[in-house]
Order: C-alpha cells, then structure tokens, then sequence
RNA sequence: GGGCCUGUAGCUCAGUUGGUUAGAGCGCACCGCUGAUAACGGUGAGGUCGACAGUUCGAGUCUGUCCAGGCCCA
C-alpha cells in the first residue's frame, strides 16, 4: 500500500486515447444535420450537384432508375430497392466514373385514380362530374389525380432523401410531364412507323349500367342468383364421334350423340363458338334417359344426380384429345356469325371440339361453352384456334341484329331466362336450376359487370418490323440468348426473361380510363381508325407544348395542326385526297398503358437528357418482378424503336419475406418510418448491405437489432483510431515507402491492400454483401482484435514524438481515412461524420466531404513475405499461451513471456517487440526447440506499461521503469 | 397447373470443376482486461447440409421424385 503512494503516478504521462467522435451516434438526431450540411455543397445546389460537377469529363456509368409508382409513404420494399441503387451509384462514383441518377416517379394510371375517384363518390363530387361533358369530366378527374400524385411525389421524395440516396432530386422526371409525354409519344410513332401497331377486339369487363370498361380494381365481388344450364350440342357427324370411342358395329348407336356443356351465363350461348375439353381427362359416352352424350367420366354421377336421371349407363371412354377437332351444331344458330367488317373471315373452325388446359372437373361437364368475345380464357382459346371475336352485345347491354331474330334488341339480363325457355322447348336442354354464386359487380353502380368486346390497340409480338423483317418476339430472343446483348445479375435472369418472351401474347397497350396519357388516335368519317407515325408525331408537338390535356380541351383540326396528309405515305386516302377535313374526325377515348409509358422512359428520359448519347445505358436495377414488367416492357418498345435493348445489364433483387419466409402482409412488421426513428439510416443501409439480395430476403425486427449491433462495431473502430489521432496532424505525404517491410505497420498496410482490393472488386460487381463482410472483418479482425490491441502500447507509452508512434499514427491515419471512403457508399453519414472528425473540420463547413473523393489508392509498400507465416505460428503461440494460463493460473498475459523456436532463421528478420505485442506477452526470446511460456511474475514490472520486459529497474524518479518508459518520462 | 428461383449450426450467410474431421459472423456460455469502459480481447458448445431414392470408390456439390417457401403467369 505504501509503495503504490510514493511511486509516482504515471497515467498523467501516457498518450491516452482522445476524440470528440462520441460513441454514440445519435443517428436520428445527426443524419438530417448531414443532410443539411450536404445541401450546402455545390454552391447551394447540394451533394448531388457537386459530385456530378467533381466527375465532370469522367467516363460515364449510366444507371436508368425505374419509376416507383406515386402513391403512399415508401416501405420495406423500397428500402431494399433504392439502396442497393444508391450503392450502385455511389460506389460508381466513389471509382471513379460519372454516374447520373435521374429520379422518376409513375404518376398515371389506375390506383392513383382509382382512389380519387373513391374520394370524389364519398364526397358526392362524383354525381356532379356525371352532368359534365366527356372531355370537361375527365379533365375536372384528371386536375384532381393531378395534384394527389404531386403530393404522393413530394411525400416520397422526402423520404428518399432521408435514407440518404443522393440523386438529381430537384430535377426529377414525372411520367404527366409535357415533356415526359412526348417521349413516350416519339416510342408509339416509331412502333407505328415499324408497323406493328394494330387495333382489334379485345373481351373486357364491362359496366353495362356506365358503359365503361373496367379495371380488374374496380370490380368488387357480390353474391348473385343466376342461372345454370347444362346443354346438348348435336354432333355434326354421328359416325366421327362413336369412332373417336371405338364403338363398332353393333355397340353404335344409331341415334346421334351430344356433347353436354355447362354455363352460368346462358345470355352468351348465342355467340358460342366453340367446345373446349382438356386433352388429357377421360370422356365418357353415356347413355342418360336414352340420349346419347358425352361428358367428363369424373362428372357423371355429379350431372346426372341433378337431374335426378334414372337410366344411366356408359358405353365407352376416350381421351380429350381424340374429341378435337369434331364438328357440332349449334343449338339455334344454323351458321357461324360472320366477323364485322370482314364478311369474307374463314369461319370452318367453328363450333368443333377444341382443346384448353383451362378446362377442370371441379363443376360443369368437362365440356366447356367457349365464346371468344366474352370471356378472357375463351379469347385465347379462339386466337389459338383461329376464331373470330364475335361479341353481339352492345355497350348498353342489348343485342345487335347479328344474333337470331327472336333475341335481337333484348338485354342480355331478359335473354337468360328467353334462351333457356328456347332451349327447353326445343330438347337441348338436358338440365336447369338457379344457384348462388360469387359475381363481379361494378364497384360504382353496385350492378353486375359483364365481359364484352371493344376495340383496343395492341403492339403485336410477332409481326414483321419494316426494318428488317424480324418480329419483336424474335429480337427480343435473340437480344436475351445466344446474343449475350444483355447481362444478368444473377445469371438466372435470362431464363426467366426468356421464358416470358417465348410465351407472351401481343400486348394490349390501350385502357378506358381518364388518368393518364390519352393514345392520339382518330376516327374517321366511315368508323375506321386513323393513327399513323406521321400524325402521331404532329399531336406529339402539340402535348409537348402544352401537355396531353391539350387532348381533350382542342380539337382535331389544332391537334393535327402540323400533320401534312398529303407527305405520310401511311395517312389514309380520304385524308390525303382532302374529301375528309380533320374538323369531320373523331378523337380516340382510349389512354396508353402505364406500363407503355414506363417502358418509354429510355427515350423520353435517358435519350432526352443526353441527346440521344446514354443509350443503351449500362444498367436497370429492380425487383424480380419487373422480369415481367418493366424490364420486358422496356425492352419491347427499344427492340422496335431502336432496334437494340435499352440496358446492358439487368439486376434483380428478390421480395422481402417475414422472418418464417412467408409472404410479407401488408399489416406486418414496423413501418419504414418506425424504423427510421428507431435506428437511423445508416443502420438500415448497413443491413440492405449485408444482405443477399438475389433471394428473398428476410426481415424481422431482430435483424435491425442486430445490424445496428454490428455498426456499432464499425464505429467503435473508428473511434479508437481517431481518439489515437488526437496529437497527430495530417500526413505531410501518404509515402510509406520508407516503412521497414518487416514492421507491423508494413504487416497491417498489406492487409489493407488485400482487403481494399477485394472491397472494389465486390463494389464493381455489385457483390455489397461481400464488401460488408470483407469491411467488418478488416475493423473487427485485422484491426481491432490484432492490430490495434499490439500497437496501444507503443501509442500510449512510447514518447509522443517517437518515430515508432508516429510511423503506427502515419499508418493510423491512412487506415482511418482509407475506410471511411470505402464505407462512404453504404454508411454515407458515418462515414463522412469520421473522415471530417479526421480532419477536424468545423461543423459548419461543409466543403470537407468523404462524398465528394474517391475510394483509396492501395499503398506502395509489399508487406514482408514472412508475415503470414509469421501469423500463422503467432496463432499457434496464442493457444499455447491460452492454455499455460489456465494451468497455471495467471490471469495477465503481460505476466508471461515466450520463446519461440526459429528453425529456418525466420524470426531474425523480426522486431521481437512486435511480435511480443502482437500475442499481448511482455517479451519473445527467440532459440529451443519449442514455444515456451515464460511465467515472468518473479520480474520486476514497469509500473508505467505493465511490462516485464527484462529492462524494468528502479529509476530517479522513484518508479520502476523500463529503459523505453523512462525514456518517454525522462527520467534515468 | 406452368416458368424461374430458394431451402447448409438458434439467426444471417460462405462452401471453386463431386475428394481429408462441412466454414465465418451474430447470438449463447465461460474467461480475461478495467489506460477503447453503456467499450475491448480470448475460449467453447452448436449441423444426419429440406426429405427420399439414384449415379459414383466417394455427394452439401450431379440426376430424379416429393415437401416447404417466394416471384411471375394460368
């Protein structure tokens, strides 16, 4: 006790550590402080601004951000998504590129008006717009999801910039832009020019009571009572049938057989055209109360217990597949509906069997009514099998007078019960009932909604571009497969894509909807369409001028204002020969696509803002789910325009699932905004960036827990070098050349070396989770577990000034520096919070920015070739050392000391207080002929360093010392 | 039902062309330090690699079937 008073105290006397860098970030509080300081950058204009004037004249990486649709505060999904752009962009930057990011935003389209519609109804707005001519309701609709989707626009955008995404925010593009609009209108003409737009018709659902088409979300479910039929088609030909089932000779019947169907809709049994069965199920030929029929053998107890039939026997089976292609007659039609406008239209394969995989034994006969101009399935099924689209219903409900006399003019609600009474009268009808079932209404009317026909334009797949003969579908083959045109990031992408491209149908871009950009087509005096590339391009002028409500508040002859007839080789003869004015058309009442007006933004963005220079650009980063959409949506309109794909590389990223990786619900799970307040930005950016995002990805509170846990580590790090920076200026020069290769400086920079070199690479191909792991291993490894804890005695104890301090608080220095740049693209708050820490900037100047540098250089200096050997033993060391301490019972590792045995004359070349400070040991000997563990407890101990390296005496001062701390105290 | 993908320690992930005893981090348990201290360092225990078959001298890795999950279609 006495001693320890009169020995003086010597912690006055160290190099303690040292920082203002507090431990705790205080992330909430300090990254808008960032934020602001950022917005200070490049004369006021903010971070983005700066960095693109400091990469000016750089070679460019054009990144193309997808737009997110503009409704509601951004979520988990967009957590993932736009910070794994702002790495891209970042680390682009950060490498020495010029790298854009223009920032857009989806504004049209269904679910923004959708929702101001709901808001019109509810406020009773809606029932005054309904007293409004056409084009004056649409545009009162149209000015009120305009400034809802300004104010969705601003909301995200705020919250963007708080996860810290730098992008060109004060110049982003909106797809309502005049500007915006008139690209996408430049796409449509240049599809016209290649001649692969059409208009046909199409089966939609249909609101009766509005006569409106309508979207799949503004349909609601009601029960509803209606009528079920089951309904003889007599064979065409007896004999075709029972040979299909192998009935011979005395087996065949000699009355002919029917094929039973089954609906739920009887009103569309007059444009019935065909019967669909599935190739694979089991038909039966039944004999039921003397009538011959076929249907599904699954169903037959099921059908025939309905309708309480008595005598009932099956005489054989078949396949599906042996059914198609069989004629049938129609129950009370005697021919086939000629197409309208084509009274020359191949009719032959109608009313025969055809085959569906659509078709189930879940209910009906296995057999099923297929009528292309009203059902979804059906149309396919009639364009697969080369049937017209008949649809002999009117937009009010009523039939046309293509259908039988006795049922034109009726309402289809009337004709349900007329046919059925028809069909009863006549003997087709085996059996009817009225049943409940779940029914698409119109959300509005409340009344139920049927499928019908209209006209809509389409961008066809396989029709032949006027280029060069090839069709989309065969470009976008090639493009995606032995081409190699476009990478995939990961590489299973090209399949997936592939797979849409084999399949998919052509692609209806035109919708019934007021919200969006309206397709500047016209119809002519005689009902015929008139959109050419040329007269696209003359209304293009015009919205480019004065935006697409030009559209409905001008008329065609202002529309067409710079259209010349006569000069568009497409333009039709009654427009060029002047017998038709412009002033006698009629303007189209469809709008694009939203998707068309998405997959348009390389043009009417990236080509627009360059001058036609970024494209292709280098890459489209988005959810797998944009395979489908954006990504093939973008791709299509590029083959056709340009001929080439848009983008060089695709890269996906999977779907958040909760933490049992199950589908994430929309009630589930902390809100972003939650989190934010919670853990700060660069923890969650931490997280996306651990994160292998090619898969589905998992996401629980706990996680966020434990980034945060791990970002803390990072910090500490950098707050131990920067406390141990505290007396140290900055480098004069950052030449390590004249650093000893066998110090453990030298050691630490190779290191570094190996690690920032494998940090670029993992950034350049978009491997973060591989850079995240490769960066908290360096801090949490290398440093802080072996570097730092061998350097903290010569830090703390050597003299401040001495060339063994400075030359570890030189490497410091670097090391510091060297990671806030490399982290700067993912812990973009932190990262430069350290590097202005390092440089002691003044809080208010903002100009000293990690952001606006570049990732570091590797250092000219190659470690010694021994190290790794030389760690590899010390390893060995540490065990043996670990366990001496426990059989011996010494808690202090400075208690010991080692001798190492040197075979191959190794060590020499090694400074032995290194490598004593690197296994935390007083002092190494080096001889014998093993590792020994001294237990030095009997050696005097410095009372300064805690060493017992053999030097320790009793000194002027009155302490004992080792011959390094008297020197540093200055006492003999 | 179809296309693409995923399934390795409690959790998050590595595992090259099939080849010793399947690795890392977190978490957990224990220990040390108290001059990085609401920090720091060390040690250790955890896995029949979704299941079942097959190919092979040898399978986490190749093939098939099935189970569970995701995205996109139908």
């Amino acid at each position: 006790m006495s001693e320890t008073t009169e020995t003086p105290n010597y912690k006055k006397s160290l190099n303690l550590p040292k920082t203002t860098f507090p431990m705790k970030a205080n992330l909430v509080q300090n990254e808008p402080a960032s934020l602001k300081r950022w917005g200070t950058l490049g004369e006021k204009k903010g971070l983005y601004h700066a960095m693109t004037e400091t990469s000016a004249g750089r070679e460019r990486f054009v990144f193309h951000d997808g737009p997110p649709y503009a409704n509601g505060s951004i979520h988990l999904g967009h957590l993932m998504n736009k910070c794994l752009k702002d790495f891209v962009v970042r680390s682009k930057f950060m490498n020495g590129f010029d790298c854009p990011y223009v920032p857009g935003w989806d504004c049209h389209g269904l679910p923004i008006e959708h929702r101001v519609m709901t808001d019109l109804v509810e406020s009773g707005k809606a029932a005054k717009l309904d007293g409004l001519s056409d084009d004056n309701r649409r545009m009162a609709v149209r000015r009120e999801c305009k400034a809802y989707a300004d104010k969705q626009i601003k909301l995200q955008r705020g919250q963007m910039e708080r996860l810290l995404t730098v992008a060109d925010y004060e110049d982003p593009y909106l797809t309502f832009e005049p500007r915006y609009e008139a690209g996408v209108l430049e796409v449509l003409a240049g599809l016209c020019e290649q001649g692969l737009v059409y208009k046909a018709l199409k089966p939609v659902h249909w609101s009766v009571a509005n006569e409106t088409a309508l979207a799949d979300a503004e349909l609601e479910y009601q029960d509803r009572e209606d009528l079920s039929v089951y309904v003889d088609f007599e064979a065409r030909d007896a004999d075709a049938v029972y040979d299909a089932f192998g009935l011979e000779g005395d087996a065949r019947p000699t009355a002919t057989p029917s094929f039973m169907i089954w609906t739920t809709t009887p009103w569309t049994l007059p444009a019935n055209l065909a019967i669909a069965v599935h190739e694979k199920f089991t038909y039966a030929m039944v004999r039921i109360d003397g009538n011959y029929t076929v249907l599904a053998q699954e169903l037959i107890e099921g059908v025939t217990k309905l309708a309480k039939s008595e005598d009932v026997e099956v005489l054989a089976t078949t396949t599906g597949d042996r059914l198609v292609g069989l004629g049938y007659v129609h129950a009370f039609r005697d021919a086939p509906p000629t197409p309208s406008g084509d009274p020359d239209a191949d009719t032959s394969t109608c009313y025969t069997v055809v085959s569906a995989d659509y078709v189930t034994l879940e209910d009906g006969t296995g057999l099923v009514h297929t009528a292309p101009g009203h059902g979804a399935d059906d149309y396919q099924t009639g364009l697969k099998n080369g049937l017209p689209v008949y649809c002999p219903v009117r937009g009010d409900g009523t039939y046309d007078e293509t259908v039988p006399e006795w049922l034109a003019g009726m309402s289809i609600w009337d004709a349900n019960q007329k046919v059925a009474d028809l069909l009863t009268e006549s003997g087709h009808m085996f059996h009817a009932h009225t049943f409940m079932h779940s029914y698409p209404h119109d959300w509005r009317s409340k009344t139920p909604v049927i499928f019908r026909c209209t006209e809509q334009w389409f961008v066809g797949v396989d029709r032949e571009t006027k280029r060069d003969g090839r069709s989309l579908r065969e470009l976008a083959l090639k493009a995606t497969g032995e081409d190699r045109s476009v990478q995939y990031v990961p590489s299973w992408g090209r399949n997936r894509m592939r797979g849409m491209l084999e399949s998919r149908p052509d692609w209806c871009i035109s919708r019934q909807r007021s919200w969006g950009l309206p397709i500047p087509a016209f119809t002519l005096p005689d009902g015929g369409a008139f959109m050419t590339s040329a007269s696209v391009l003359a209304v293009t002028e015009v919205i480019r001028a004065k935006g697409s409500d030009a559209w409905f508040t001008e008329d065609p002859a202002t529309l067409l204002a710079h259209y010349d007839p006569t000069s568009d080789p497409d333009a039709p003869g009654v427009l060029k020969d002047g017998s038709v004015s412009f002033e006698q058309l009629t303007k189209g009442q469809d709008i694009l696509d939203v998707w068309f007006e998405s997959g348009s933004s390389w043009n009417a963005v990236m080509r627009q803002r360059s001058e036609g220079k970024d494209f292709p650009v280098q890459l489209y980063l988005e959810g797998s789910d944009q395979h489908r959409g954006w990504f093939q949506l973008s791709l299509l309109p590029s083959l056709g325009v340009m001929g080439r794909p848009a983008f060089r590389t695709l890269l996906t990223h999977g779907f958040m699932v909760d933490k049992d990786g199950k589908k994430l619900s929309k009630s589930s799970g902390a809100s972003l905004k939650d989190l934010f307040e919670r853990y700060g930005a660069d923890v969650l950016r931490w997280w996306v960036s651990s994160l292998a995002y090619e898969n589905d990805v998992k996401v629980d509170e706990e996680f966020f827990k434990n980034s945060g846990e791990s970002y803390r580590k990072i910090r500490n790090t950098l707050r131990f070098m920067l406390s141990n920076l505290n007396d140290f200026d900055a480098p004069e020069s950052l030449d390590f050349s004249g650093f000893h290769v066998h110090s453990i400086d030298a050691w630490v920079l190779g290191e570094y070396n190996t690690m920032r070199d494998a940090v670029v690479g993992a950034f350049e191909k978009y491997a973060f989770h591989e850079a995240h792991k490769l960066l908290y291993k360096f801090c949490n490894t290398t440093l802080s577990a072996e570097y730092l804890s061998a350097v903290k005695d010569r830090l703390y104890c050597d003299a401040p000034d001495s060339e063994r301090r400075r030359n570890t608080q030189k490497t410091l220095w670097f090391l510091t520096d060297a990671l806030c740049k490399l982290l700067a693209p993912v812990l973009c708050h932190t990262a430069d919070e350290a590097y202005r820490a390092l440089r002691g900037a003044d809080p208010k100047d903002g100009s000293v920015c990690v952001h606006l540098t570049g990732f570091p250089e590797r250092v000219k200096l190659e470690s010694a070739t021994g190290w790794p050997k030389v760690m590899e033993l010390l390893e060995g060391v540490a065990k043996t050392i670990e366990n001496a301490r426990t059989e011996r019972g010494i808690d202090n590792p400075l208690d010991l000391g080692v001798k190492l045995p040197d075979p191959e004359g190794m060590l020499k070349w090694f400074d032995r207080v290194d490598l004593a400070d690197l296994l935390g040991v007083s002092r190494v000997e080096v001889g014998g002929d093993s590792v020994e563990v001294l237990d030095l407890r009997e050696e005097p101990r410095c009372d300064r360093s805690w060493k017992r390296d053999g030097t320790v005496k009793r000194r002027a001062d009155g302490g004992m010392l080792s011959d390094r701390d008297a020197l540093a105290v200055g006492t003999v």
